[in-house]
DNA sequence: CGCCAGATTAGACAAAGTCCAATAATTGAA
DNA sequence: TTCAATTATTGGACTTTGTCTAATCTGGCG
């Protein structure tokens, strides 16, 4: 993994990097997703970026996410139906799914390993091959 | 993979098994899951239980879908972000999911062996381990 | 300064799914 | 079969996540 510092200037050159003007907003919400490495959901970004004052809206949020997506500078992560989660960290690795809690963790890419991938359908790429290990809390006495 | 035959005095005796009350409604829904061997979603089953006239509900579908998947009956697929789809196939089993149009086709949990899974924090349980090959057309010229 | 492309915005809209209180169907017992 | 009790179904209101649009704002550049 790349290592970034994640003071603004930092921040700035990310988003440059990425052929992405630096705005205000766009360097909030980078801050938030970059600073704490959390996989986060719109509506919680959309809070902690604008726990002092309000400044960003929903729509800059959903748009800034949608671009940094589409730019590679985030991933999302689905596995929660009712909302899409964004990964920092672009970069091949696995997740640890806690069902009761919603909670995300990352699974190194080294760490797993998987054989036996099928042949695509000729004409198709893969794009990514997803694990999701779900995980729950036994009942104490069902051990 | 257990042989079952989808006629209805089947589908009443798979719903019994499961201690579930064999409604007209459900039968219906039940005759579409297991009848042809798809990914649906709720809305693709509704529109499809209801081809002939209108007869179930879109709460019915709802209700009647969390129920067969609490039962165990049958399983969320979580792969796209817009849309839960539901399969037939309990069995441990993995998925390619074609990106551009939506399709999901099983992959034989015999096919593919995964080594390396991480430890689970104590008290945590492994509900499942699903894998998700993600594909897309890749485009001609760029091969 | 004033232009203009690009960014942001509020709020309307859309789709997936849940909830509720009223109605209807099933079931078991007599 | 009939009855009452339980269980299922229903329309429609509601919630949540996310998109769209048209108007406004911003900031860099000549």
């Amino acid at each position: 993994m790349e290592a970034i510092s994640y003071d603004r200037p930092s921040l700035i050159a990310l988003l440059r990097k990425h052929g992405i003007s630096p705005t205000h907003q766009r360097l909030e919400i980078a801050q938030v997703l970059f600073g704490r490495c959390h996989h986060l959901a719109a509506d919680q970004i959309l809070a902690m970026v604008n726990e002092r004052h309000a400044e960003t809206s929903k729509a800059t949020v959903y748009n800034t996410l949608n671009l940094f997506r589409d730019r590679g500078l985030i991933r999302e992560v689905i596995v929660d139906p009712k909302r899409v989660f964004y990964d920092p960290n672009t970069e091949p690795h696995h997740h640890l799914y806690n069902v009761d809690t919603g909670e995300i963790a990352d699974i190194a890419a080294e760490a797993l390993s998987v054989s036996g991938l099928p042949d695509l359908p000729p004409g198709m790429v893969t794009e990514g091959v997803d694990i999701i290990v779900r995980m729950r809390a036994s009942y104490p006495s069902v051990g």
